[in-house]
DNA sequence: GAGTTAAGGCAAGTGTGTTTGCTTTAGGAT
DNA sequence: ATCCTAAAGCAAACACACTTGCCTTAACTC
């Protein structure tokens, strides 16, 4: 990527939305030609960057995950879960958001290191952590947050269905209710 | 299926096998002429019998988890529970447990309804409970057990690493924790 | 604006996954 | 024991994803 911003940004993108529409359209196995014809792209272009489908899934997963849903700054810790729950709430009601998250647990090698994508989110999420304990207030653990808030809202898209709204947010009023009033650091759950 | 416990049988149960040895082993994309070639088996009965490789992988992923962690009746909803959820964290913890997992997110068509694997835990989870329930015991509702105790151990697999020894004890103590001492039947969550 | 060079496009060649008609085998039925 | 039939095996034809060498385009640099 020594050429950002052109021609080499715009195929890119091209390859990620035709994968997002055609894995929504219900082409979950579109090979490779496919998705390039639908890209308006040479499939060769493909073969060369990406170089397996697998590699492209998992690229556009990530890559289009990462920009949904970030974790507001509210002001205070209730407010922020809640923004960013019900964000990740909204995403995966939308069929793309759904297909793509499938798309990342299908791609993801099993052996892989906690993925790059889910811990830049824990990362995020460390930061609001810090600051409402910053704060004062009482706050839990990261593990604790991905466990009861996240954990729910996935399960529920991969084997269910999309999380009715207000599902995000009381999940986080549950889990901000469970904590001791006292803002003293918890021990984490040790992951 | 017309002719059950025969060779029918024998071939599913090579093919089954050939593709959890082959998924585990790291061969993730191994193709019907290879899985075929590892079963021991013309990889024409894969095809005529299967189609594709789609569907091989979800009847095998569906087959072999059903099978694992069963809810034991140890005559308490707490032992109960517990038992099931060291069940399932310990097949999580099993290679050929998350590779299944992982296929069968994978494989799953997204509009499938709620697929039939889950569906059953879920009904088995309701017996339990109702059990408990009559016992007089305070019981939370199965969307409760669901995201509270299989969620956080299913996420924990999928985009982390597999749980650690006692977190399903722990996830089911703090879910029966915050239940009312009143045994009284709760609203449910609307699932 | 001319030069430099990744990256994309093109086209021909190659391999392998998949299909299909026919034959053989093995379980169950009479 | 013999017949009957689904299911498995076999082999050849087929299709198509993938590879690769070469050419062209376009974006950054001086």
């Amino acid at each position: 990527m020594t050429r950002p911003g052109g021609r080499s940004a715009r195929v890119r993108d091209a390859v990620h939305d035709a994968v997002v529409e055609l894995l929504a359209a219900g082409e979950i196995d579109a090979a490779i030609p496919r998705i390039a014809e639908r890209a308006g792209v040479n499939p060769t272009s493909i073969y060369r960057r990406w170089g397996s489908r697998d590699h492209l899934l998992l690229d556009a997963a990530v890559t289009r995950l990462r920009a949904t849903s970030p974790i507001p700054d509210t002001g205070s810790l209730h407010g922020d879960l809640r923004g960013w729950a019900e964000g990740v709430e909204r995403a995966m009601r939308d069929p793309r958001g759904q297909i793509l998250l499938r798309a990342l647990v299908a791609t993801m090698s099993p052996d892989e290191k906690p993925l790059e994508y889910l811990r830049a989110r824990g990362d995020d999420l460390q930061a609001t952590l810090d600051k409402a304990a910053a704060r004062g207030e009482p706050v839990p653990s990261v593990d604790e947050v991905l466990d009861f808030v996240l954990a729910p809202l996935y399960l529920r898209v991969l084997f269910r269905r999309p999380a009715e709204p207000g599902t995000g947010a009381r999940l986080v009023e549950r889990l901000l209710m469970a904590l001791p009033a006292d803002p003293a650091p918890r021990a984490g759950r040790g992951g």
